[in-house]
DNA sequence: GTTGAGCGTT
């Protein structure tokens, strides 16, 4: 039998052995059985711990999908992330929308990301760039990767 | 209220 999560099998079996020598250095007060009682209970009661944290192992669904960031450029100022999305929608699922604003005076850059699944995304990108979008010919490639991302993998 | 190449915010 293997077990699922190895640390906390240790330290069941470690909490289990602390608890028999304190019982044992006890046991000239208490019946010598106890201290082997004691024991087992630590020891199963971690084993029941352990297994219960890892019954969900599984995390939603939706987060397990392997997603691909878009950039998208040249987008119209008015353009909001509502009507990206839809935009977008059309390819496939939209996993997330950001359009990214001035930090100061919070308006529009004219550019964004959209997250989609893979394959939803190679989709997009064919399809959608190059694309009339509001009298503007929208630029659609695959992000670059952020900063913080490139320690992941 | 404006502008127009670009790859990043909670």
């Amino acid at each position: 039998m293997k077990f699922p999560d190895q640390r906390s099998f240790i330290v069941s079996v470690l909490l289990g052995l602390i608890a028999f020598f304190i019982a044992h250095t006890m046991s000239d007060t208490l019946q010598p059985q106890i201290a082997l009682v004691a024991a087992i209970c630590a020891l199963s009661g971690g084993i029941i711990t352990s297994l219960f944290s890892t019954a969900t192992p599984e995390q939603a669904p939706s987060t397990d999908i392997k997603t691909k960031t878009i950039y998208v450029g040249n987008l119209p100022y008015r353009a909001n992330e509502v009507v990206v999305r839809h935009l977008f929608e059309e390819q496939g699922t939209v996993v997330n929308v950001r359009l990214l604003k001035d930090k100061n005076t919070g308006k529009r850059r004219g550019f964004g990301f959209v997250e989609m699944a893979e394959a939803d995304a190679e989709k997009a990108i064919a399809a959608l760039n190059d694309r009339e979008f509001q009298q503007r010919t929208l630029k659609v490639r695959e992000a670059k990767q952020k900063q913080d991302e490139l320690e992941d993998e």
